[in-house]
DNA sequence: GCCAGAGGCGCC
DNA sequence: AAAGGGCGCCTCTGGC
């Protein structure tokens, strides 16, 4: 049985609470606690917790060694309502919902905090702390009920607030857990890729080198970090260039290009995971950077400092468990299909999603003649919104086999084309289309209406290139955000499934989880692991033959995993 | 000196 | 074979 409580922080380490009944009202009057962590402690009985926002009460909780078995986050149940109401823009804080309930000014939202690099303390940094009184807090949790059972599948978007609000519990866990990272074998790792840096500082020596061969092929001094530079040493060798992004320079026959292409990989771990970044943000052997639990609109995570959801390949080897831990790495295999396929319900293609071995390669059997390649670049045509090439012919195979699957995403780029908002499955909503006018005023440039690459007008209001590039991101949208939904409730059951363990998430990205462990537990952690992928498949997309494999590895050290 | 935008590339 | 979706973050540039 749920039993809820609301919480409030006050001054001084304090707390305001009260327990709540089955309609979210409370059940006495609120009491003042002198100790927050103590408040939350004492209370075991208390199964979810009712509070602003999770950012500001857990990392006391955590730092108290007090565990919470569930919340509500009232500001991110906002977010994820005025999305849904169409209002995406609006102020998002408990105060702008509480005017907004009242009827009073509405505050802007305060603008978005930016993490010092390696900071252990930016989580613990509170917004004003009591801006809202726990009376008025409750007021907003009423109100955001009773908002929730107007839409159309209420029990949808009540599992999307709850996954939403265990999602910030555990951001909050794995920043505090941080990622386990040997700054030794980092080092190693840069000097064996990069070279010695010298004395006087400047580019580490292989980037010099390499800098001096790119020069020497062109017979003059070519800086290559600087587009412009490159653009036009290629010019006077005869070779035209848009661009030097890497696929143009790459089927070039021009004894610079190896050098360049080489420069490029290395200047990148240089300058985003290189030395200064390993002093940025690795702290005694852990990597603890901030996530922010749907910080994209289609409901994936975005970190704030680190580029934690970008780290190189390569870089990974300095992931290494503790002594006697183990890392389990667990990837979801071809998430986002198997979510077209639950989403759309097309039957021949949950039943190729239905079973856990290799998607496109059953694809490519049914559709493609065995050709696994030809599938999976058709498959990922029609979740992306591919618009020419081999794709395009490939689509119409795809299309004749499972017509209700690409039905499904063709529909969901037409309502973004006609300005309509798409909704994931728990319903999470798209940002709203910009109009023309709006986008001019923003300095984005508009399509010339006399150029014909740009097609025909639109009756919309929008440019017709604006107009299909909304609904390549509509299309997109409903896939990536429906998998991210069922990545979320993943998350939520594994966190409750390794309640008890020693095992510890420390990582999550997109459709990747890693969990650091005892060398003892990892066999239990892979079994939690698909317990929760099995959980989450029921609960978000109801009773469904598709299955969510995950591919999971015991390791040592994060690189071994694939 | 600050800031926004462009170019580029890492991850999914 | 072509260059579709979502991000963060680096450098450099050019305007103020």
């Amino acid at each position: 049985m749920t039993e809820r409580w609301a919480l409030a922080p006050t001054e001084h380490g304090g707390a305001a609470i009260a327990p709540l009944g089955p309609d979210g009202r409370p059940t006495a009057p609120v009491t003042h606690e002198p100790d927050l962590a103590e408040a939350v402690r004492s209370r075991p009985e208390a199964t979810r917790w009712v509070w602003r926002d999770t950012h500001s009460v857990h990392p006391r909780l955590l730092a108290a060694g007090v565990r919470v078995d569930r919340c509500y986050d009232i500001e991110a149940a906002e977010t994820l309502l005025l999305a849904h109401e169409g209002r995406h823009g609006e102020p998002r804080s408990a105060a702008a919902a509480l005017a907004r309930l009242r009827g009073g000014p509405v505050p802007p939202d305060p603008p978005p905090r930016t993490a010092a690099p390696g900071s252990q303390s930016s989580l613990f940094e509170p917004r004003p702390p009591v801006d809202v009184s726990l009376a008025d807090l409750l007021d907003v949790y009423a109100d955001q009920q009773r908002r929730h059972a107007t839409t159309a599948h209420p029990d949808r978007l009540r599992l999307l607030t709850a996954s939403e609000s265990a999602g910030m519990l555990v951001a909050a866990e794995m920043h505090a857990a941080g990622l386990p990272w040997r700054a030794d074998v980092h080092r190693a790792l840069l000097t064996e890729l990069l070279g010695e840096r010298y004395a006087g500082g400047g580019e580490p020596r292989r980037l010099a080198e390499l800098a001096d061969e790119v020069s020497a092929a062109f017979g003059r001094r070519v800086r290559p970090d600087l587009p412009a530079d490159v653009v036009k040493a290629f010019a006077q060798a005869g070779i035209k260039l848009t661009s030097t992004r890497r696929w143009e320079i790459e089927g070039i026959d021009h004894p610079a290009v190896k050098p360049l292409i080489a420069y490029k990989k290395l200047y990148r771990i240089y300058t985003a995971h290189g030395w200064s970044w390993l002093q940025d943000w690795v702290r005694d052997g852990r990597f603890r950077p901030e996530y922010l639990p749907g910080g994209t609109v289609s409901g994936r995570w975005t970190t704030n400092g680190g580029g934690a959801l970008q780290i190189p390949k390569v870089v990974r080897r300095a992931v290494i468990a503790d002594p006697g831990w183990r890392l389990v790495v667990a990837d979801a295999a071809q998430m986002e299909p198997r979510v077209l396929a639950a989403i759309s319900r097309d039957p021949a293609f949950m039943e190729v999603a239905g079973q856990d071995g290799d998607l496109y390669q059953s694809v490519s059997d049914r559709a493609f003649s065995g050709d696994r390649g030809q599938a999976k670049l058709a498959v990922l045509g029609a979740i992306y919104g591919q618009t020419s090439g081999d794709g395009l012919k490939n689509l119409a195979l795809l299309r004749r086999r499972f017509p209700r699957a690409v039905a499904y995403v063709d529909e969901a780029a037409r309502a973004g084309e006609e300005g309509r908002l798409v909704r994931t499955w728990l319903g999470r909503t798209c940002p709203p289309a910009v109009n023309a006018a709006d986008q001019e005023e923003a300095g984005i440039p508009q399509d010339d209406p006399d150029d014909p690459a740009s097609g025909p007008p639109s009756t919309y209001g929008y440019t017709s290139s604006n107009s299909r590039a909304r609904g390549r991101f509509t299309r997109n949208f409903v896939v990536q955000g429906s998998a991210a939904d069922w990545a979320l409730l993943m998350l939520a059951a594994l966190r409750r499934e390794l309640d008890g363990m020693a095992a510890e998430l420390v990582f999550f990205q997109h459709d990747e989880v890693i969990v650091h462990c005892p060398r003892d537990e990892a066999d239990r952690v892979a079994e939690a692991i698909r317990s929760a992928s099995d959980l989450a498949g029921r609960l978000t997309f109801g009773r469904t033959p598709v299955r969510f494999p995950f591919a999971v590895a015991s390791v040592e050290c994060y690189a071994d995993a694939k």
